[in-house]
RNA sequence: GCGGCUGUGGCGAAGCAGGCAGACGCGCCAGACUUAGGAUCUGGUGGUGGAGACACCGUGAGGGUUCGAAUCCCUUCAGCCGCACCA
């Protein structure tokens, strides 16, 4: 490049090159350090300064979704929502905020683990470095981080408060009457007065320890407990729900996960589910997020419905089966019902023998076999053998067999079929249905393989008449009448479906074998993993199993040094395999003598040797931000209310924004959420919410050529030639894909820094496009925001001398114009994170103060102010040219004059039948009657009339003229 | 299958409350400076027709509402994302 050549350098000295770009960056980048000068002052505690008053300003907590350090590095892609918090906070305190903004790291993670089980590295080791290598990285970017409180999620220091909270939860029950979490020894209490009854109704003195473990245990906001868990055998762990994809495979590293009867620690989130529904009212998120968690909860409104078992032989005695269903309304038409193959009543409803049939069973029902034990038997084999892939590429084809029980349709009396089937899943509602096959198109489907009879209760809107069995498919309606359903002291007829549920519940809640009900998706969030790599848990074992909870002062636990950090793993298809955890190893650490201040003095007890999931430090790191090294408390409640609390405008409280990428929207935001009301509802924060409000910024892409055989070819290598892409003298094809090394398409941020500079590569990723929108990376197209930087440059300093340009001529008023135009619509642009047009009206003041030929001082100042936050180190470095001796990071952006932004004249539209065939300039006060005759005397428009008969004027003042003819 | 989002020049995009479509940038074309230009600067650049002023056509497709639609409504197609037998 020209620029670097010495003959150049010596033309123009002076020039904004990427060598002088480099020296301009650096300084400002050490002198901000040195200065501290993004420091925000709390209201209290070590982070305070009396006497400073920037306390006392309007505030503002701007968030970035924290990262995992990877050892892989940064590229282009993973700065973009960094630099757009940072022009963000930059904005802010440039208009008088104090601003808290700082960047941790989510350091606790099975990369560092799997390479320290490769290598024999300590995980803390690789990870301390990678944190060191990204802090370089994003202070060479220029982000204006409050460095004193940043965190990692594995410093000991933080995680004993991970700890702390984890103590907090597990202490705390959730009380449906009061809604919301308290500390367990008030339940404690209500069971030693009596006030509430112990499960088998002995006093609660009478129990041993362990039984009241067991009881606590019910009601513990965090608990052990025995369950289907997903276990995968190639990780070595288990994982929670969410961390299983939906063709059951580990979402890290694609292992296949069992379903196994495991001890496990669980999070009750369930407690929660309804109010995290509820609260999502209150965030400025996006509406496609809140519907995800809306959808993950999954809250549905129905009913439960007894029906009793009736057997020819009297097995099952009298048991009935309970049902949830979203439409009771429909009652009258269940025709059979379905049990999960895993319910546990049907070993206990199956009789000896199939149940007499005129013409005798259909084969399917049975499937051939002698008794309906073997055929149970033989079904729940096949179903649990069928993987979750298999399940799901089966869903069409219902499978299932009859029990041989009946129960009987409380509500029309009939005996209807009892099957099982792997359409209905045991861990939703009660693991067992109604089917009403008219009206749904699972049950219909099965009914037309099972030959069940099917009866019309929801009147068909359309012409299809009300006979099922000439259906081609179910009839689903919300809006549509039920019909055919009374019996001797209900009639459903005619009702819509709002009122029949109404009516059908309370009949059925009259008589003792229904009741409304709400059931969710949403399942209790397992939370231990079989790992090294993470918080170890704060509970400790009696020779009795039961858990203890350490003390605060016995905080942190920390991880024990152990010479193999792997999990025991196993073949990743061999089910039949269990957990091993690598500090179950470290004997000298399981095996404790504590003194828990029962009295008892000292006593043996083993550790737990489970680790917290990954997503346990990152459930609350906003917290911790507030208030960094506070070491009495998780955090102050005067900084958490200075900073997060609730105010009229934001009743959530919570983080000001928080930005990050849209694959958070069911875990870490989920997850935060509930952390975050267990201690609100405990008194430790004032704030409902974590984050107020939330914003997904899109993915920078970049494109992918492929070669003949569809394998990506180096992009940096590829040419177009005649809009054809050629790698060599091959032909590629070109798509557009992630940034990603196996692509080979990965753009490092040094790239563009070191061949243009920082400030270039910040705006470019402001200007691509709309923050929340996923672009394709263009580096040919960077060099557009190098030649703005330039030009700006240029306006202001004589690239050959180094002097100041700028003139001292009073600004004219087209340029006040131009100016006032700019400082309005950027602070609107950046006040609404639209950095892109911020950028484009930057531009276009800077192209105009070019084509002036001059810039006046006074505007030259404003410019700079205006671009500060976009591109920082440039701006700083022509403010200091322009004789300021401090930063600008707290200089005052410019107001606009409103005067300046009232044009004097405005170019009016005349159209003719909405076609544009005259502009007019016109004063902005015109009236619609004096604009009306302007325009209909105007010759071109007369022209264009020609003389037609003109029907109406429509007449928006002072912009538009409408002639219709 | 269900739900959501997005479709505007060669490309990334503007157009926020229905009122001049294409701000700003890339690319491209022409010119300047140059031994040179893949640097920089200046001008032009939606398409078609025309020497030209100008005319016509243009926001995925089709229809509708309106004096007027990229914008609102209906239908449809394409792409992306989420969920996936949730009773």
């Amino acid at each position: 490049m020209s620029e670097s050549t010495p003959e150049a350098a010596a033309a123009a000295p002076y020039r904004y090159t990427p060598a002088l770009a480099a020296q301009i960056e650096a300084r400002w980048q050490d002198r901000w350090e040195k200065d501290g000068v993004f420091a925000a002052p709390n209201p209290v505690g070590s982070l305070a300064e009396p006497g400073d008053d920037t306390v006392e300003q309007p505030h503002a907590f701007i968030m970035d979704m924290f990262p995992y350090p990877s050892g892989a590095g940064l590229h282009v892609g993973h700065p973009l929502g960094y630099i757009a918090t940072d022009v963000y906070a930059r904005h802010l305190r440039m208009t008088g905020h104090n601003v808290l903004h700082t960047m941790g790291f989510d350091a606790f993670g099975l990369p560092a683990e799997q390479y320290a089980v490769q290598t024999g590295t300590h995980p803390r080791v690789t990870t301390e470095a990678n944190i060191v290598e990204f802090r370089r990285q994003l202070r060479s970017l220029g982000l204006g981080h409050d460095l004193r409180r940043s965190i990692a999620t594995i410093d000991p220091s933080y995680y004993k408060w991970t700890q702390w909270i984890f103590l907090q939860i597990f202490n705390s029950w959730y009380d449906p009457e009061a809604g919301r979490a308290r500390p367990i020894t008030e339940l404690v209490a209500k069971f030693a007065s009596g006030a509430q009854a112990t499960p088998d109704g002995r006093a609660w003195s009478a129990l041993t320890p362990a039984e009241r473990d067991e009881v606590l245990g019910e009601y513990r906001l965090a608990y052990i407990k025995l369950a289907p868990v997903n276990w995968c055998p190639g990780l070595g762990t288990v994982l929670a729900n969410e961390e299983v994809t939906a063709d059951g495979r580990s979402e890290r590293g694609n292992f296949p996960v069992f379903k196994a009867n495991l001890r496990q620690w669980m999070m009750r989130i369930t407690a929660y589910a309804d109010r995290l529904i509820d609260d999502l009212d209150m965030l400025d998120w996006p509406d496609a997020i809140k519907l995800q968690q809306r959808n993950w909860i999954g809250r549905s409104e129905g009913a439960k419905v007894d029906f009793a078992v009736h057997t020819a032989d009297g097995t099952g005695g009298d048991a009935a089966i309970t049902v949830f269903t979203t439409r009771p309304d429909t009652l009258f038409g269940a025709t059979y019902m379905v049990l999960a193959p895993e319910h546990e009543l049907v070993d206990s409803i199956v009789p000896a023998a199939w149940p007499s049939a005129e013409g005798g069973l259909p084969a399917e029902w049975t499937g051939g076999f002698a008794t309906p034990a073997e055929a149970v038997a033989a079904y729940r084999r096949t179903a649990a053998a069928k993987s979750d892939v298999e399940r799901q590429a089966d869903a069409k084809v219902k499978t299932g067999v009859f029990t041989g029980a009946y129960a009987i349709n409380p509500v029309s009396g009939e005996q209807v079929p009892v099957f099982i089937a792997d359409y209905v899943l045991m861990g939703y509602g009660t693991g067992a249905i109604m089917a009403v096959p008219a009206h749904d198109v699972r049950d219909f489907a099965f009914a037309r393989a099972f030959q069940l009879p099917m009866r019309c209760v929801v009147q068909p809107s359309d012409d299809r008449g009300t006979d099922p069995s000439t259906w081609d498919d179910a009839f689903v309606s919300y809006d549509a009448a039920i019909v055919n359903s009374a019996n001797e002291s209900i009639s459903l007829d005619g009702l819509g479906v709002v009122d029949a549920k109404k009516a059908i519940t309370d009949w059925l809640a009259e008589r003792g074998i229904g009741a409304g009900t709400v059931n969710f998706k949403l399942r209790d969030w397992l939370f231990s993993r079989q790992r090294y790599w993470g918080e170890p848990f704060p509970i400790v074992y009696d020779e009795d199993g039961v858990a203890h909870p350490l003390p605060e002062s016995m905080l942190p636990v920390e991880l024990p040094e152990i010479d193999d950090y792997s999990p025991r793993t196993f073949d990743p298809n061999d089910a039949n395999t269990s957990p091993e955890t690598p500090l179950s190893r470290a004997e000298e650490w399981v095996e404790v003598k504590l003194d828990l201040g029962a009295g008892e003095g000292v006593k043996s007890y083993r550790r737990e040797t489970n680790t917290m999931p990954n997503w346990a430090g990152s459930c609350w790191y906003e917290l911790r931000y507030v208030d960094p090294d506070n070491d009495a408390e998780v955090v102050d409640p005067a900084n958490e209310a200075y900073w997060m609390g609730p105010t009229a405008a934001k009743k959530s409280g919570g983080a000001d924004l928080y930005v990050g990428g849209a694959e958070h929207a069911v875990l870490h935001l989920l997850y935060a959420r509930f952390w975050h009301k267990v201690l609100f509802d405990l008194g430790h924060v004032s704030s409902p919410e974590p984050f107020h409000k939330l914003f997904n910024q899109g993915m920078i892409q970049a494109y992918v050529y492929r070669d003949e055989r569809g394998f990506p070819v180096a992009a940096a290598e590829v040419e177009e030639r005649d809009g054809v892409w050629y790698h060599g003298d091959e032909v590629v094809s070109r798509e557009i894909g992630k940034i990603g090394k196996s692509l080979k398409n990965v753009v490092a941020p040094e790239e563009v820094t070191s061949e243009y500079s920082v400030d270039t590569l910040r705006l470019y990723e402001m200007a691509m496009g709309p923050l929340d929108v996923s672009r394709p990376w263009d580096t040919r197209a960077v060099v557009g925001s190098y030649r703005f930087l330039q030009r700006l440059w240029r306006n202001i300093v004589d690239e050959e001398t180094g002097a100041v340009v700028v003139t001292d001529e009073t600004p004219d008023e087209e340029t006040l114009r131009a100016l006032n135009k700019a400082i309005d619509g950027i602070r609107t642009d950046m006040a609404n994170l639209r950095f892109n047009t911020a950028v484009a009206k930057a531009t276009e003041l800077n192209n105009f103060l070019v084509k002036r030929g001059s810039t006046p001082r006074p505007v030259a100042e404003q410019a700079v102010l205006l671009v500060a936050p976009l591109a920082p180190h440039i701006a700083e470095e022509l403010w200091q040219k322009l004789g300021h001796d401090t930063s600008l990071v707290h200089a005052q952006l410019p107001e606009a004059d409103p005067v300046y932004l009232v044009e004097d004249s405005v170019t009016c539209v005349v159209q003719i039948k909405g076609k544009v065939k005259a502009r007019l300039e016109v004063p902005p006060a015109i009236g619609d009657a004096e604009l009306e005759t302007l325009a209909l005397a105007d010759p071109a428009v007369v022209a264009a009339l020609g003389g037609a008969e003109v029907r109406k004027v429509i007449v928006r003042a002072p912009k538009l003229v409408n002639i219709v003819i």
